[in-house]
DNA sequence: CTTTACGTTGACGTCAACGTCAAGCACTGC
DNA sequence: GCAGTGCTTGACGTTGACGTCAACGTAAAG
């Protein structure tokens, strides 16, 4: 009953949409350790947990270097007193570039909407006056 | 009256924390054009903007090449009508694009907060109950 | 007048993040 | 029994984003 569901290399990159020489190389850089039936990789739902992580830290623009530390946060040990101060440490300053990066976004946001402010402005301009040049020319198409 | 701030190649490399080696490269690039006077580039403030919009682009994860597409829109001259359509259509592609990254970001924060809440939990725990090996020991420093 | 500082253009090096073979094992179907 | 299909491990190639080095021009400072 407690059979999980367990993915192929082949089946876990297509469905996350990257290709199996990817998955291969996170290994190697030890972000991803599947275990083995045999010489074949069996992924786990742990697995997929840590590799959707990793393809999002990727989409925010993060090596995979620095990926590895972010998710390493996440599985820590509790450990000692030491430990814990130094991780909380290491969360605020994440959180620190995170919350820069979506003011960069918002900021990126707010220039676009000026953007496609401008340019329907344009079209109403040439929608309502097309009195110019060769009058009955450019409609609908 | 009118004399404009300008910039060396290494004024403003350094403002922005970057080197006259990646301005060289953004100008290659055809991310930025300053002017020459001789042989010497001079940077005017619309080239500060410009490196800022780069470097800000840089920071969400985007490639230079489609900096340049992106940063591209924002001077765009009116043109004709089906210009500004197919602008129109890039500018809702690139909102969409943004705003997952915006949902990745909220996301990672969400599990950061949960981090941070897991070890000051586990913190109180230490501190709480010290009553286990070498007792008098590690205090506040 | 030479040094020093800052500028210039190539050209090649490097690092990350994969892509792309090549060669081989293991089971499945006919 | 052998031809596919899908997995495996190297090993080398590629692309993007610069770093680095060489060789040279120029303009103010001592």
């Amino acid at each position: 009953m407690t059979s999980e569901r367990t993915w192929t290399i082949a089946e876990l990159a297509d469905e996350l949409g990257v290709t199996h020489r990817t998955l291969r190389h996170y290994e190697q850089l030890g972000l991803l350790s599947p275990e083995r039936r045999g010489p074949q990789r069996v992924y786990r739902r742990g697995d997929r947990v840590r590799l959707e992580l990793i393809l999002r830290g990727r989409r925010l623009g993060f090596g995979l270097a620095e990926i590895g530390r972010i998710i390493g946060m996440y599985d820590e040990q509790p450990g000692e007193v030491g430990q814990l101060r130094y991780l909380l440490q290491r969360v605020a300053e994440q959180r620190a570039q995170l919350q820069q990066r979506r003011h960069d976004i918002d900021a990126a946001l707010a220039e676009l909407v000026e953007v496609e402010r401008r340019c329907l402005a344009d079209l109403r301009q040439l929608a309502g006056e097309p009195a110019a040049r060769q009058p009955g020319q450019e409609r609908d198409r």
